[in-house]
Parts: structure tokens; sequence; C-alpha cells
DNA sequence: AGCAATTGTTGTCGTCAACAACAATCTTTC
DNA sequence: GAAAGATTGTTGTTGACGACAACAATTGCT
């Protein structure tokens, strides 16, 4: 633990102060230095993770459909007859949370559960046929909002990207 | 693109006992074809998340901080004397959840709140003297969990990632 | 002086992850 | 084949979090 006398602690220099008499503060957000926080992988991706949710939510808010239930659908439509379960654990989110889910998207008419013959305890989850028209437009505008990405941040950063965290998905 | 997707439950066989050696399949998660959604950013970027800020608790866990506590002292530590207003702008968060985020901390004696003697409306925010060595600490277990992060995409993966999303400090 | 804006604060609402508990239904084991 | 154990879907609770709205105190503006 050390340390009383603090090492590199401030490098900011005392006269940091922000004369604060005038008027001086407008948008001087980004004035402040962030020291240590940049070089944060964590929370430069806590960032950017806001803004492209963001993005999604604002280009798909058309048809009304969140990144979750874009991603639901999304797997639904390509693995037909999934269960609960499976989806949960393929999508890392809590089975709880997947029945509200699924209440939702099977109000709207899009997925629909199918009492499973083999396991009387599951579902089989299946679109109903708007549901996979639906899907389709959502892919468009999901294209759409990808695009966006690349406009943020560059087409080869992008794949870049992609390329380094595929290990996640 | 795409495939179809082989992966069924046991196809409706009256007698479906698993016949061989007890151990029964455990997580096929990741045998469920993700379709669409490889490739889109928001998805890779939102798993990235929260394994980094899992990573990153654990990494704290001993000293109880959390990565938006972590990053309210850094930007205090680096800028002594900041506003709540200018701190909630630079780091993004609500100025009323920050009210409660400093209320923890100023209950664990990490940071102190001082009225401003040019605007008696704002405080002045300051590390305590034992506000600025736990932070040192909390700064060689971020840089821990840093190193973690290395291990598990690269090194130069993660300098790459910062470099793309630096824009987003 | 008077009125608009800012700061910190409190509170509400809706989202979301992490659990716990439960009934119905398999699976295992004796 | 019946009891014990595990799994699936469900409901409910908790706590973190962002988005807002309202408010008192205090500036700033004119």
């Amino acid at each position: 633990m050390t340390a009383s006398a603090p090492q590199r602690e401030t490098p900011t220099s005392p006269a940091r102060k922000r004369a604060h008499s005038g008027k001086a503060r407008r948008n001087d957000a980004h004035e402040i230095g962030l020291d240590a926080l940049v070089g944060h992988a964590g929370y430069a991706v806590r960032r950017f993770q806001i803004w492209i949710f963001q993005d999604f939510v604002k280009t798909l808010a058309s048809v009304d459909i969140k990144p979750t239930q874009y991603s639901v659908m999304t797997v639904i439509g390509a693995n037909p007859g999934l269960t609960q379960m499976a989806v949960a654990n393929r999508l890392g989110i809590e089975r709880a949370r997947l029945v509200h889910l699924l209440d939702s998207l099977e109000r709207r008419k899009l997925v629909k559960r199918v009492k499973s013959k083999s396991d009387r305890r599951s579902h089989a989850l299946h679109l109903t046929a708007p549901g996979e028209t639906a899907l389709a437009k959502f892919k468009r505008l999901a294209a759409e909002h990808e695009r966006h990405v690349e406009d943020k941040i560059g087409k080869g950063n992008r794949e870049k990207l992609l390329e380094i965290l595929g290990g996640f998905t």
C-alpha cells in the first residue's frame, strides 16, 4: 500500500485548477483530463457500446425493435425449434428475462411457442409467417445501422473490430 | 449464406434414452448458428463489454470498486476541484446519478464535497488523503485487469481497439 | 429588481442482470 | 417402478442504471 509520497499522481500540474471566476464553462467537457481513464479498454468499449446501442434503437425505431429482441428473433429464425433454454444460453441472457422478451414478441405475433412433443416441459420456438417477413425488414434496417457504424469508425476499422471481438459471439 | 439449422432436439423418438454413457451433452450452446448476428458490431461489442465489465469487477472485488466508481475517482483525482456537473458531463452520466455515486464514495471517505466559494450552488470535488492512496491501489488493480484484456484478445489487438475507439472517450 | 438559467438533490419510471422459489416434467438411481 | 434429483418455464424480488421531472438555493442577465 504504500506510499505516502505519491509518485505520479497528478501529472496535470497544480495550475490545473480551472479558473472558475469568470464565465469560462460552456463545453469544456472535453477539456477535462481523463488521466488514466484513457488507455482503459473497458471505458472506451462502454462509451462505444452506448453509442452503438442508441444508433441501433434509433435506426430501428420505426419498427420498435431493440437489440435484444432483434438477437432473439435472429437466432430463432436461423434455428427454428430451439427451446427457451437453448436460446437463453446461446445469447447469454437469463432464461427468466427471455420469458418476458418472448411474451412481448408473441403478443406481437412475431414468434410462437409450440409445445414440444418430446419434452413436455419445453417449448419449441418458431417465427410466425408475419414474423419471418418482419425479420427480413429488421435485417435491412440493421444493415443500415451497420453502415452508420462504418461511417463512424471507418469501414476497415469496423471489420478489424469484428475480427478482434469475433471470439465473443 | 447461412445454412439452415441442423440443430434439433431428439427428433421424436418414442424411447429416447441416451443410448450411450451417461454424461449428457452439456452445453451445445455454441453449436447453434447465429446467422446474421455474426457480423453485427453491436452484438460483438455488447458481449465483449459484458466480459470486460465482469473481469473488472472481479479483479477489483477486494477493494469493492466498480467501473463507474473508478472512473469518477480517476477524473476527480486528475482534476481536483471539479463540480459535479463537470464530472457528470465528462463521463456522460446523469448528474442525478452522480449524486448517489458521490454519496457512496463520500461515506467511504474516499472523496469529499467542498462548498465552493465562488459559486455557492456547487461543490468542488476532491479526493481525501486516504482516497488518494486508495486510488493508487485501484489503478494497480485496474492495470492488472487491463493485462487480462491483453491475455484475452492479444496485446496488439487491445491497442488497435483503443485506437479505433479512441474518439469515444 | 425581476426573470431565466444553473446546480445539487430527490423522486419516479422503465430497462436490465442476478437470484430465489415454484410447479410441471424428465432423468437417474436404487 | 417409485423415490430422489435435475431441468424447463414461470413469477417475483432485488439492485444497478439511464432518462426525466420537479424543486430549493443561488447565479446570471437585462
